[in-house]
DNA sequence: CGGCATCCCCCACGATACTG
DNA sequence: CAGTATCGTGGGGGATGCCG
């Protein structure tokens, strides 16, 4: 077998792709706006609710999200054209851990100081 | 109240910090092997089973795990010194989230051929 | 031994413009 | 409406060297 599980210092491990996954500055914000919405949502809409989303951010971290099988693309070939995205089967059952994270975040991570953005640096 | 829970659309909340500090290349595994490990471990120790990081980016994720509270570092002032780090009871606490995810893509990533390196690109 | 300082590279991400 | 194409940049991260 080629994975051992809880290798994290394997370079390929499991769990170092995920977390370059929901590592992405949009993806965990998406996955949670496609899930509490349940069902589909458009691409124009999901642009709203990430704001400050670029349409080229989006696009690619949905299509990665696609590519692991997280994420559905359905596109209904009318004029204009009108794009879905909903949450996989897979992708829902990633909402559970996301969420564990989420609620240690919030309890738990000191609230920074706006000035210093990202690391303290220097 | 600055931080609404759950509002992962606000820049600084504290799920895109948290996934800011753990999405760092070596954040995860150092972690865990100081969880493992369950005491202290030396500099140069870590540095032996996080293989392939330098000492520089060592020091840095280290300083940013103390700094965020998570790691605790102490010092034996003896010639050459000693430095031994530790997870705190804060740090220990981010295990069992940090698991669950390791846990989700052990079970659910999907095996990724190894020259794809990264996202897809192209 | 542990850890700054320096230099450099690369890629995630943003801004903008064009298209079916 | 929902993308692609292109360009520019900031900073994460590697390599190396010096220092207390």
């Amino acid at each position: 077998m080629p994975t051992r599980r809880g290798d994290l210092f394997d370079p390929v491990c499991p769990t170092r792709l995920l977390l370059d996954r929901i590592g992405g500055k949009w993806t965990s914000m998406l996955v949670k706006t496609l899930a509490d919405d349940g069902g589909e949502v458009r691409f124009a809409e999901l642009q709203r609710r990430a704001r400050g989303v670029s349409r080229k951010m989006l696009t690619q971290t949905l299509r990665d999200l696609e590519h692991d099988g997280l994420v559905a693309r359905r596109v209904e070939a009318t004029v204009p054209p009108a794009v879905h995205y909903s949450l996989t089967p897979l992708g829902h059952s990633l909402v559970g851990p996301l969420d564990a994270l989420r609620d240690w975040a919030e309890t738990n991570m000191p609230v920074v100081d706006r000035n210093r953005r990202r690391r303290l640096r220097r």
